[in-house]
DNA sequence: TTGTATGCGTTATCAT
DNA sequence: ATGATAACGCATACAA
């Protein structure tokens, strides 16, 4: 059994008012002998409250969900860093959950982070079509809520995005201005917002350049690295794309490798252009030009959004838009 | 202010106890009608237990906690994703903390941990010279605890490991039988078991192939993409070695770098053995030879013995020793 | 300066 | 088949 509150209190020969005083710092009515006194017993029995029983009286846990894809995706392990930085310098600990995109998991979860009474939730993911019913659920639990990186449509709710319509403007931009016009397309999976927010980068860039829109060469992707090189197979094999736009890091890694196989050299005959700035860029030969999502950041603002709103207890729908910024590597080359 | 279980108990007209039965599906002595009626208002009202009271009767919080030193280490988010996947198929939540491998913040979680009541812990990473004092501690909380990954030099505790030494023996003999002899090597930090464990078993390959040990060409690193970089530059501008022999994948990509600068080709001028095989090795080219270590099952086996502790109340020291492979790519040819 | 008593939302024990 | 009540460990209003 664990050491509480009571056995302090009885060894020391106070009350338990005395020795919780004394343990939130409250010790300003309180002689210095009995101070040190209690203080004594609790190093000798290594006394550690119990927070949930602290909890049940205070309505505060000190916890915080964290809900995201899947911190497989390289993406965010820099973002969920930057969260937990934050927190745990707040006192805070985190909920870390997975939920695969799956409407099924993101419920379930918000469902358990309500009933283990979190002081607040980041998500990141909420799929548009199921949107409505999750703004809803939230709203009814009163929880503070930011959204991060996904579900910038929203603007119920504060968030944390980067601004993918020019981010995919000026990715597609870039090509342009090397002189590319048969720009391929590998998109997010259809209906997520952000990327169709990058697509319409992608559009306004082209028409701005008197580029028409060729649907054949748009492909819906995964954001998976497989899928990426599936996308690719076909635009290197059946169109003759001098470029490439995928639409995170990871489908442009696939990217490279179908142009392994093919035999297709990049930059020379075929540029390609990322979005996401992973540190494995660096493995690749050569470097990816890409668009920088300072994830870290992100996530240290996202949690310290958060926190405001739970420590001044003012629901904020602020939405902060980071400024993407293009890196230009060797993947991309003037086309001739 | 959230509905309580009081709520249902007047709207329905029936005790709390009942309803709490219903909760725990104890229906077994209730009507038919009253379930239903109970059910209904419990929609109605859509009611969500609060698991923080209910821990307070149960000893119990359905949560477990994962200490890790920094989730932007590449091989921990595949091990996370095990834990996570086996916990929330038991109906657990997993708190994510990152140590940095620093003394303090692993003591702080340890005691937060135990603070929060978790009902077990999976650690990896406690250093050796601070074992002692972090073995006290647990056995003093009485948490069921796992380490993964690191701390198999601890037979106290269960663990799931990889056998390291064999490990490093196959990757040595690799290179050995390749007709390399001078086998540079860049290990993890000092005193780090797991590290020390795969030293071992490049002294054992080396002295099976009667290759005499030159300290001059074994570099200590950190396990980071920039220390094998700055290990390779080292070992190849003022040692002539021909392989080298890197204690993690992320120092290999290191080593790639460096070799890209000096204008030295692997395989033809240099062999690359790494360790950990991690996803992004495919955006190599070469791609690296090196030992596979299956971080999502780890993560899966160490939930699962944890479980065990926990719902068994048997301390089990059982350590689990997973298999080292070795996986032969492009990165290791033969001298000549 | 210190202590007593109440209550947080549940589950569990014992009645009825 | 259902209910009243104690208890979990703590913080807090109020008392002394």
């Amino acid at each position: 059994m664990s050491v509480t509150i009571k056995d302090i209190a009885k060894k020391a020969g106070v009350s338990i008012t005395t020795v919780s005083r004394i343990m939130n710092n409250k010790s300003e009515g309180i002689r210095k002998e009995t101070c040190e006194k209690v203080l004594k017993v609790i190093e000798e029995l290594n006394y550690k409250p119990n927070s949930i029983a602290r909890s049940m009286i205070t309505k505060k846990t000190n916890t915080i969900g964290l809900v995201i894809p899947d911190i497989r995706n390289p993406f965010f392990p820099e973002l969920v860093r930057g969260v937990e930085d934050v927190a745990n310098n707040a006192q805070y600990t985190v909920f870390l959950c997975n939920t695969d995109s799956s409407h099924r998991k993101e419920t379930d979860y918000l469902t358990i982070m309500k009933e283990k009474n979190v002081d607040g939730i980041i998500f990141s993911g909420p799929q548009e079509t199921q949107s409505k019913e999750f703004y809803q659920t939230v709203q009814e639990y009163e929880i503070p809520v930011v959204l991060l990186d996904r579900g910038q449509e929203n603007r119920d709710f504060g968030g944390v995005y980067i601004d993918n319509e020019k981010a995919g403007y000026l990715a597609t931009k870039h090509l342009l201005e090397l002189s590319h016009r048969k720009i391929g397309c590998i998109t997010g999976p259809a209906n997520i917002p952000n990327s169709n927010e990058r697509f319409k980068g992608y559009t306004k860039a082209l028409s701005e350049f008197q580029v028409p829109i060729d649907d054949s060469i748009i492909i819906t992707g995964n954001y998976l690295m497989e899928g990426g090189y599936q996308a690719a197979k076909t635009l290197l094999k059946e169109k003759d794309v001098t470029a490439i736009f995928a639409f995170n890091d990871l489908m442009a890694f696939g990217v490279y490798q179908a142009a392994v196989e093919l035999g297709i050299n990049i930059p020379n005959d075929l540029s390609v252009v990322g979005f996401d700035n992973l540190t494995y860029n660096q493995l690749l030969i050569p470097k990816l030009t890409t668009i920088e999502q300072s994830a870290y950041k992100m996530g240290e603002i996202a949690a310290t959004m958060l926190f405001d709103q739970i420590n001044n207890k003012n629901i904020s729908k602020e939405q902060v838009f980071m400024e993407p910024k293009l890196i230009i590597n060797g993947s991309t080359k003037e086309f001739s």
